[in-house]
RNA sequence: GCACGCUUAGCUCAGUUGGUAGAGCAACCCGUUUACACCGGGUAGGUCGCAGGUUCGAGUCCUGCAGCGUGCACCA
């Protein structure tokens, strides 16, 4: 028996020699793995298994969310891979734009209080690029002490010069087929971030907030309600129901009023039927600039338009003599003035869902700008005339795609529902330039549009002043590309054709709309296929008291101090455990220290095995038992229940095995082969899990010199 | 407002198709009889949120209610 096993598992002085050694041997590229058992002798692996890491995003470090997410795919994988089939793990990291950006900015201007203008477009870009690189390399370094068995040959990032291509190819192709259009209307603009953000990118928070009842001007025949007093200055209209008897005379009457800041209104009263008569006074003051729902009455009934706030929340010259104050101090203002002129009727505080940016925190000011656009609900000719809508529908509604659990299928449905057109433009600078290029005359006006990445040809160039787009596109469009354009799309490479659609996505429930939802769309429309046949949302990680782990609650458990502490085989058993799909799991270090105990009773089971000699017949009520638990296991495994199956090897190895089994065979030499029996075959069921341990105890086990990672699950019939 | 989920031992959670409750940690007692003290043996601890229903039988299925959480929508 080697001397290692006479010391306790010391797993910090093993995981690293163990990772080296897996990578060395190339078996983490799939076109490297060694031929199967099959009925014919050995074989060529036939079926494949694909997985795409979800990216990590270079703005850091990974958290213990990436931790679990590495585990449960690792599991899959290696799972397969013993299994017999061609088996592809893809990695990769995420350039994550908007959050990349405010990172760095926030950083540059700790350090050197300059803000991204003051550096200008170039120097800026160098240091996010400069960023990136180094979280990059933060990132691979964690993934491999994990031990995920990705093959990094196949490494990518979203914003690679082969990742380039198939954005621009990608953006060409929608582009031609009608999807992505330019157009001018409310979207949700960020002051904090400067910059527009998609419809899911911004999170409602609860407050309280000031509802003031009040009239134009003493004439005006309506009152009406809001809790944004300067957003006023820009009305042109009061839309009542058209059922509403009490202002029904008045529809179609056209009114001015002095107001506040020296301006005048004209109001047009209009009828419109998504007024609730119930609320407040029954009668909407329409803003046609700086509200979605006015925006829409205002297109329908002709209003003009008049934009009162600007890019920094501040009041435009139409505001008159409130110009250049901020939003807040603009509020307060025209309430004054209401006040003064005695036209405030009321004052309730009410409470109110405020929309905020998801990344910066910035309060939204909807503003009328132009951006680009991906249309949901147009017909694609080539898809059988469905929108992306349907297509991402049918996608999940077909069985194509199965959602693990369930019932994010509801939820996922529900989303499609209520989905707009995609804003896919940012004014940020990082990220991936939109390939769109302006012919514009001396005043600006465009006069030729060219979509195209490499800009205007030679010939084209001569004939005036071209411009390339300066916005970027929304990060989730190339992260929605992920799962071919790793593989080499657009071009028909043979990865595309072995390993798309993948098998599995494997990522966190919080984001399916994000991103499982956008590859699906993507897919769907650029390939004709599912990205992936099923989906397994794993939920958060949360503290021993279920709080999300957050910097400011300093309850933050770093994956790698951890991994030091315990072995990365034990971090992964506990983000595993207990961890059923979709719910949120809660960890604590006892937790971990508890699976640290674990591996090193497999390490003492083998140190007793190896004592013993081989001799005596298998047992063949144990042999069914253990066959029974692989059995059981392997289902678990085939459905996906991982930390189920993780628990019966558990319990089977301690309990059973270790406590019984051993426990019966001491002064028993005839136990031998059963034993060499179990603890073998445990071995390989158990690698998925603790991979490290495992693979050590495989190399001392007699007989066997191969790598535990590539040796056949055991066959039993499932 | 619409939808989804959770509620099981002090704490954190399992419990796959319905068959009279399980684990880890914590607590208490005992034990170093050689695989393992990163251990072993034992004790204590639960009317499975509440109220009904289906069933021979319900933690598990159905209905209602309550508390907590989440997603979506949103009123100006």
């Amino acid at each position: 028996m080697p001397d290692k096993f006479l010391k306790p598992y010391d797993a910090s002085a093993t995981e690293a020699a163990i990772y080296k050694k897996w990578q060395d041997s190339g078996y983490f590229n799939p076109d490297n793995l060694p031929p199967i058992d099959t009925a014919e002798g050995k074989g060529e692996r036939t079926e494949t298994f694909s997985i795409v890491l979800p990216p990590p995003n270079v703005t850091g470090t990974l958290h213990l969310g990436h931790a679990a997410m590495l585990a449960v795919e690792d599991i899959l994988v290696r799972y397969k891979r013993m299994r017999g089939f061609k088996t592809l793990w893809l990695p990769g990291t995420d350039h994550a734009a908007i959050a990349t950006q405010s990172k760095v900015e926030k950083d540059i201007q700790k350090a050197e209080g300059k803000n991204r203008h003051d550096l200008g477009r170039e120097e800026f870009l160098k240091r996010v690029t400069q960023f990136a690189k180094e979280s990059h390399d933060t990132i691979v370094n964690q993934v491999r002490r994990m031990g995920a068995s990705v093959d990094w040959s196949r490494e990518a990032y979203t914003l690679d010069e082969p990742r380039r291509r198939a954005v621009f190819e990608a953006f060409k192709r929608m582009f031609d087929a009608g999807l992505i259009y330019r157009g001018h209307r409310i979207v949700n603009w960020d002051p904090k971030g400067q910059t527009v953000i998609s419809d899911d990118e911004t999170v409602y928070e609860e407050r309280e907030a000031k509802l003031y009842t009040f009239k134009y001007s003493k004439d005006f025949p309506i009152s009406i309600a809001t809790t944004r007093p300067e957003t006023k200055l820009g009305d042109t209209a009061v839309a009542v129901h058209p059922g509403d008897a009490r202002y029904q005379g008045f529809v179609g009457q056209t009114f001015t009023a002095p107001f506040a800041g020296g301006t005048t209104l004209t109001i047009k009263i209009v009828a419109d039927e998504s007024v609730d008569p119930t609320f407040g006074t029954g009668a909407l003051g329409v803003t046609p600039a700086h509200s979605h729902q006015d925006w829409e009455i205002a297109q329908k009934n002709d209003l003009p338009l008049v934009q009162v706030i600007n890019e920094y929340a501040r009041m435009t010259k139409a505001a008159g003599g409130l110009a250049d104050k901020k939003v807040l101090e603009a509020r307060e203002a025209v309430v004054a003035w209401l006040r003064a002129q005695g036209l405030l009727e009321k004052e309730d505080v009410i409470k109110q869902n405020i929309a905020t940016a998801e990344r910066t925190g910035g309060i939204i000011e909807p503003l009328p700008k132009l951006q680009w656009f991906i249309d949901v609900n147009q017909p694609v000719a080539a898809r059988g005339n469905k929108s992306l809508k349907e297509l991402m529908r049918e996608a999940v509604a077909s069985g194509s795609i199965t959602i693990t659990p369930d019932r994010f299928e509801k939820i996922y449905y529900h989303w499609i529902d209520n989905l707009r057109d995609w804003c896919i433009s940012r004014q940020i600078w990082f990220g991936h330039q939109i390939p769109v290029w302006y012919r514009k005359d001396e005043k600006g006006n465009v006069l030729e549009t060219l979509v195209n990445a490499a800009g205007p040809s030679s010939a084209k160039a001569t004939e005036g002043t071209w411009e390339q787009d300066p916005d970027t596109l929304d990060t989730w469009f190339s992260s929605g590309l992920w799962t071919f354009s790793t593989l080499g799309w657009p071009e028909e490479t043979p990865d595309l054709k072995t390993f798309h659609p993948t098998s599995v996505l494997e990522t966190g429930y919080d984001i399916l709309f994000f991103w499982v939802a956008r590859m699906i769309l993507m897919s769907e429309f650029l390939l004709g296929e599912v990205p992936f046949k099923n989906v397994y949302l794993h939920g958060l990680v949360r503290d021993e008291k279920g709080r999300k782990m957050s910097k400011s609650l300093g309850n933050i458990i770093d994956p790698l101090v951890m991994t030091e502490k315990y072995g990365a085989d034990a971090v992964r058993l506990s983000l595993i455990m207990g961890a059923a799909p979709g719910n949120d799991s809660k960890l604590s270090e006892d937790r971990i220290r508890g699976y640290k105990n674990f591996a090193n009773k497999i390490w003492n089971i083998t140190r007793f095995v190896l004592s013993q000699e081989r001799v005596g017949e298998i047992k063949p009520e144990l042999k069914d038992e253990f066959d029974a638990l692989a059995r059981d296991v392997t289902k678990d495994m085939e459905e996906y229940r991982i930390y189920m199956a993780a628990e019966k090897l558990y319990h089977y190895l301690w309990d059973r095995f270790a406590a019984q089994i051993i426990e019966e065979s001491k002064g028993k030499p005839e136990y031998g082969e059963t034993l060499y029996y179990i603890l073998e075959n445990s071995l390989k069921l158990l690698h998925p899990f603790m991979p490290f341990v495992t693979e050590e105890i495989w190399s001392s086990m007699p007989g066997k010199s191969g790598l535990l990672m590539i040796e056949e699950w055991p066959k039993i019939s499932v």
